[in-house]
DNA sequence: CCGATAGCAAGAACTATTCTAAATTCACGC
DNA sequence: GCGTGAATTTAGAATAGTTCTTGCTATCGG
């Protein structure tokens, strides 16, 4: 995924702010832990059991914002397969994900070295790409 | 999008069967001329609005049931940009989508000739793709 | 410490989609 | 052209992941 400037304008003048620091909450921190912890693409609900073992007390909306807050600032990316749960991954190496239809594991799938997408795709005239997902459904032949 | 075999099997015999035709309802043959006609990527309710001209009594499930039965037919494609409601497309051209920020406008991104996916990605080992999702987002710079 | 801002928790609300149940249409053998 | 069973449609209810609202708490700069 390519950087994503989040920028904040103060509510007073209209004028674009510095893109704002993430404070680092307990929840945000304990959230972000779980993540790096087990990089299986956990859903928020998942993350939200996990997180209980630390913090006893999150709420769910707070698991919630937590993860929005750790998406806006580019350290988490947010994978979405069709309609299901949202799924949440720390590896912010530009990849793109194979989802295995037996086993239900989510595949993280780089590019091969020297690949660019405009390489590969017939872009728009003009297009600025801020944004790229790939997502693979598919299996894993046991041969 | 590869193909997806869309098998049954008969409830008695557990034996598969041959995919099943799709019967051309009014309802499912009126979906599929409003989504050809305009390749806008609509929405399952600017179909539902765009049929209504041709079958005023059309319910919204119908619409949703339409969609479904050709996606699984592979007459179209389902369309999925993060959460936000599915679009649907009837190009079956191996082809992903760019989402232009600023006009909301969404367009086919063709492959360029001889690529192939295998060829830029690092899958796992023996993993076979059914189903390939591509989809980008950005502007398309005025200069 | 003080006032202001940001974040949290609990539950309600939202909304795209799916499900339910009853009515209608259809395919197919006669 | 019927009768029959399966498929489809419809309207409305239900579902479920996510977002919003509100009151409270923590944090920050001074
Ligand atoms: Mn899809
Ligand atoms: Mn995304
Ligand atoms: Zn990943
Ligand atoms: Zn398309």
């Amino acid at each position: 995924m390519l950087a994503k400037p989040s920028i904040k304008r103060s509510a007073n003048t209209g004028i674009a702010d510095e893109p704002s620091e993430l404070r680092m909450t307990r929840q945000r921190r304990e959230v972000y832990r779980v993540l790096l912890a087990q990089r299986d693409h956990p859903t928020a609900y998942d993350v939200f059991m996990r997180v209980k073992d630390g913090l006893p007390h999150i709420s769910l909306a707070t698991v919630y914002n937590c993860l929005e807050a750790l998406v806006e600032h580019d350290l988490v990316r947010q994978v979405n397969f069709d309609r299901e749960p949202s799924r949440y991954c720390p590896n912010l190496e530009e990849h793109g994900h194979f989802h295995d239809r037996d086993t239900g594991v989510i595949h993280d799938v780089k590019f091969k070295p020297g690949i660019k997408l405009a390489d590969v795709l017939d872009l728009p005239h003009g297009a600025v790409i801020q944004d790229v997902e790939i997502n693979l459904r598919g299996q894993l032949s046991l041969a």
